[in-house]
DNA sequence: AGCCCTCGAGTTCT
DNA sequence: CTCGAGGGCT
């Protein structure tokens, strides 16, 4: 062997074990024994310590793991990792055609949109593991995120690193690579690392699939050095200095001479029209059982990358990908119980309590039963065999009752009871009153879901009010869990959310103190004392930095019926202030985008109530939202006496008819102090006439007009004075595609900050649609009804114009 | 009147 | 994740 300098060798040994790693981790074909690679490392370990001036971030030795971390930062995705649109095989049927309806339907459209059949699809395994996205820059691995919720991710980078079938410096080097595929666990490593955590009396992993996201999610990469995870390419995010590949297929071959590792060919063919896609799914699906790994369906993507773009995306999903999925794991077990469940609106959800039985990866011994049609439709009773599946992978379900396990029923000569007894196993009754406060529950007429009556009365829906304010996306108050909650509530600490805010330590540790007494669980020694009053100092400090929501998180935890997280946002954004909002009539509401008549009613229900009315003045005593501010310019358009005519519910009164009368009484103070014989003199169709007058003496109706005009002409006065439209005041805007600097969000919020809309999909309305790459179907729509098409810059450019 | 999409609400287990 | 309901558009 050559002597050269520490540097030169440290080099030297870097490329060696990486070539050796990429030939055991990747290839599955190591040329050198295991002792060899061992003893190289070690040296390059000593070298490395002696001269870490020459240390490079994509050593081998980075493998082992670094210091541990205190929390993964978030990490926002230049592009978003989209999900797939999913399919199901229902394996009861019979003929291909019912049993692969999905599949058929999905080539059906792919043939449809590209007028080519039979189309050419790559195809792959669907790994049961998780995402992960790679970014490589100058051909060194910057740094790994996972897919969080397709948008924003967290930092993964050190965790990744030492994944050994993940490369830390590619062989060629784009400028910039991004690289998406799945972590997981292979069966054989999964086995060897329950029998290592027994043997150290550890906790043992319910599935590779677990093993993996819990080694994962190790904030000391030290520990997910000693896990051994694997990795598998499956896509290209971004590219930048070298071609895109024209196909799928070259994008898979040409990762792999970039050293990724991929799948056997074998096992993702390039297969043409559905039949080749029947074939893959039926081959993959009998070998399932013998794949190194967990997986959970198979893939198609049409290959071809015009195609693809052609294709485009529907909402979050491309319309050129599938993801077809096996049948879930089924498995039989006995409802124990049905008791029900009351949520924070006072739904009663019954609850199937089952005998613990292991399926789809997991032990499951609850599963929801949805609302009492689906309990009646599958008939299932307490003492019933049922079968039991993780639908979607994730929540149990009871698919159908094996009725031939029934237990015998009355009459049908059995001794599980004598003659002229009930019958045991009787059909499920929803019971009539809530199990919790017994208030009557309620079904209207053509809902669903029963719901208990009780209100905050109701003690469940007190404390899951509770609850869901607190809950991260509301006034997010850490260290305020459920069972916290339930025993404020229960111990009579906490009546409703003001009452959080006026909670002292000494109320807090007595309250832990007394439901551990009534627990039966003895508090030990000092030490307990001391953990209990650091949790009662966090929750302290965590009420204390709740006290300055934005107003639209502050409406959010209100917990309004059919107010969600956006529908919080409209009301904030457009209305601005609670002082506005609270005593706002529910057609000042149905003005809102997204908000119609049901909306807008619970709204007003809501505010119209005292009790509500006073539980907020007591909240803000403590909370104040930060961001108030005037109602939104474009409003005004909004609150057009035009506009508000059409959404006042008057029977024949179209919008055009709208137009017509407020031309002729622009106001609607003016309107509601006509005389009918006044209204009969406008010059409008005879029966609008009439059904006009007939509204106005209605009860209520003339001062509700009232009403809203008075709180019309109030927020017009509130408005701002300075009627600098915004660039796109009225205008709506249609994204598609992904622009090279801007996410999809990014750009909606400029959008709207502009004063303009952002439509889902392409319509007459649409004013400009923005095009980015891989733009899709709207795009040649927009072409077709020729709609002006932007690009990122054009976008730039338009918002940039102050229109005067 | 009917279709498509988005939003809200509910749920399980680690 | 999934279902159902609400809202907006054709």
């Amino acid at each position: 062997m050559t002597t050269n300098t520490p540097q030169q060798r440290i080099t030297e040994l870097q490329l060696l074990l990486n070539r050796y790693g990429h030939e055991y981790y990747v290839l599955d074909s190591p040329s050198v024994p295991d002792a060899e690679y061992d003893r190289l490392f070690r040296e390059l370990q000593t070298l490395e310590q002696q001269y870490p001036q020459w240390v490079t971030l994509d050593s081998p030795t980075h493998r082992v793991g670094a210091a541990p971390l205190s929390a993964f930062q978030s990490l926002k995705h230049k592009v978003p990792m989209l999900s797939l649109s999913n399919a199901f095989s229902d394996m009861q049927l019979s003929t291909r055609e019912q049993r692969h309806a999905e599949l058929l339907q999905f080539d059906e459209r792919v043939v449809k949109g590209l007028a080519c059949n039979p189309v050419e699809y790559a195809t792959e395994p669907k790994f049961d593991g998780l995402a992960i996205s790679l970014v490589y820059e100058n051909g060194l691995l910057s740094y790994a995120a996972t897919r969080g919720d397709g948008i924003t991710g967290e930092n993964v980078t050190e965790n990744i690193r030492t994944i050994r079938s993940i490369p830390l410096n590619l062989l060629a080097a784009p400028s910039l690579l991004e690289v998406r595929g799945e972590v997981l666990m292979l069966k054989r490593d999964f086995e060897q690392l329950n029998l290592d955590q027994a043997a150290r009396g550890e906790k043992i992993f319910a599935n590779p699939r677990n093993a993996a996201a819990g080694s994962l999610r190790q904030l000391d990469s030290r520990t997910t050095a000693s896990r051994r995870l694997s990795f598998f390419a499956y896509a290209i995010a971004q590219v930048e200095g070298v071609n895109w590949p024209s196909s799928h297929q070259a994008e898979m071959d040409w990762l792999q001479t970039l050293g990724f590792a991929l799948v056997a060919p074998a096992l993702r063919p390039v297969v043409h029209g559905v039949d080749g896609l029947i074939h893959y799914y039926e081959h993959v699906l009998a070998q399932r059982a013998d794949l190194p790994f967990d997986i959970d369906g198979v893939v198609y993507k049409v290959n071809q990358r015009t195609q693809q773009n052609e294709l485009g995306f529907v909402s979050r999903a491309p319309r050129w990908a599938l993801a077809h999925k096996f049948p879930a794991e089924e498995a039989l077990t006995i409802v124990e119980a049905i008791e029900e469940q009351v949520g924070r609106t006072g739904a009663i959800t019954p609850v199937a309590r089952l005998q613990a039985v292991f399926v789809g990866g997991v032990t499951v011994t609850n599963a929801t039963l949805h609302n009492e049609d689906e309990i009646k439709r599958k008939d299932v009773r307490v003492g019933d065999t049922v079968i039991v599946r993780r639908a979607g992978d994730v929540i149990p379900e009871v698919v159908s009752v094996v009725l031939a396990q029934r237990p015998m029923q009355a009459g049908m000569g059995t001794d599980l009871f004598s003659p002229g007894e009930q019958p045991r196993y009787p059909a499920y009754q929803l019971p009539s009153h809530c199990p919790i406060c017994h208030s009557p529950i309620l079904r209207e007429a053509g809902e669903a879901i029963a719901r208990c009556s009780g209100g905050m009365v109701c003690q469940a829906q007190r404390s899951q009010a509770i609850q869901h304010f607190a809950g991260r996306r509301m006034m997010d108050i850490d260290g305020l869990g459920e069972r916290y909650i339930d025993n404020l509530v229960d111990l009579g600490y906490v009546h409703s959310v003001a009452d959080l805010y006026t909670l002292k330590l000494h109320d807090l540790l007595e309250m832990k103190r007394r439901a551990d007494e009534r627990d039966g669980v003895t508090p030990e020694s000092v030490q307990k004392g001391q953990i209990a009053s650091k949790w009662a100092e966090n929750l302290l400090a965590g009420i204390t930095a709740s006290t300055q929501p934005s107003l639209a998180r502050l409406l959010f935890a209100l917990g309004i019926r059919h107010v969600g997280e956006s529908t919080a946002k409209t009301l904030a954004d457009w209305l601005g202030s609670l002082t506005l909002i609270r005593r706002a009539p529910a057609t000042l509401f149905a003005v809102l985008p997204d908000i119609g008549d049901v909306v807008a009613e619970s709204l007003a229900n809501f505010f119209a109530e005292a009790n509500n009315q006073a539980a907020l003045d007591a909240l803000l005593q403590h909370v104040r939202p930060v961001n108030e501010h005037p109602p939104a310019a474009s409003l005004l358009e909004r609150l057009q006496t035009a506009a508000l005519l059409s959404k006042m519910g008057i029977p024949r009164l179209s919008e055009l008819r709208s137009q017509q009368l407020a031309a002729q009484v622009d106001d609607l103070v003016k309107l509601a102090s006509l005389e009918r014989r006044a209204i009969l003199n406008l010059t409008l169709p005879a029966e609008v006439i009439n059904e006009l007058a007939d509204w106005l003496e209605q009860a209520g109706n003339r001062e509700n007009l009232l009403q809203l005009a008075k709180l019309t002409a109030e927020i017009l006065s509130h408005l701002p004075q300075q009627q600098q439209a915004a660039a796109l005041t009225g205008k709506t805007l249609v994204l598609t595609g992904s622009l090279p600097n801007l996410s999809r969000e990014q750009a909606k919020t400029l959008i709207e900050a502009a004063g303009g809309k952002v439509a889902s999909s392409v319509s007459k309305k649409t004013d400009y649609v923005v095009a980015g790459a891989e733009a899709g179907s709207k795009l040649s729509k927009a072409e077709e009804l020729g709609i002006v098409i932007l690009d990122e810059t054009g976008l730039q450019t338009l918002l940039a114009t102050q229109t005067p």
